[in-house]
DNA sequence: GCCAACGTTGGC
DNA sequence: GCCAACGTTGGC
């Protein structure tokens, strides 16, 4: 069971988008890394849905693959589909998400990381998702 | 909207 | 195979 993070502009497809749609399918993605990355997803892998150009730019919710990879653009491309899970509560802004030393070496906080798929550790995936599901109350 | 940081392309 | 030019991503 492996986690990632999958980043998409809420203007073009939000967490909102993914939980109406229940699952949609991941194409489009035009980067050997990212797909490369995309090629090792399984069934069941937990992913975090993370709004990016946006403000502030946060981590949303949770989907999961649910079909196996397979090829969108013969022999070059792949995709998968990706179903609904939550959506978080309390989504984690870019800002807080740097902040938190358990969430430390996140590919998405790194300068420049343009990956638009990316491995995410079991600790920071759960980290991530138990801040996520906490309304924050005054 | 700006622009820095990337990835990709293409001439040589 | 280098590298300049170009296009794209994504935070701000």
């Amino acid at each position: 069971m492996k986690y990632w993070l999958i980043k998409s502009e809420p203007d073009c497809y939000s967490i909102d988008d993914l939980k109406r749609d229940k699952k949609t399918a991941w194409t489009g993605v035009r980067n050997y890394q990212a797909r490369n990355f995309i090629r090792e997803m399984k069934v069941g892998d937990l992913i975090i849905y993370y709004h990016s150009s946006a403000n502030p730019p946060s981590a949303a919710g949770v989907a999961k693959v649910v079909k196996a990879p397979y090829a969108e653009k013969e022999p070059l491309w792949s995709a998968v589909d990706v179903g609904f899970v939550e959506k978080f509560e309390n989504p984690l802004t870019l800002p807080v998400i740097k902040i938190n030393p358990k969430l430390d070496g996140m590919m998405v906080t790194q300068q420049g990381s343009r990956l638009s798929v990316q491995p995410v550790s079991k600790e920071h995936f759960e980290v991530i998702r138990k801040l996520g599901m906490v309304v924050s109350r005054p």
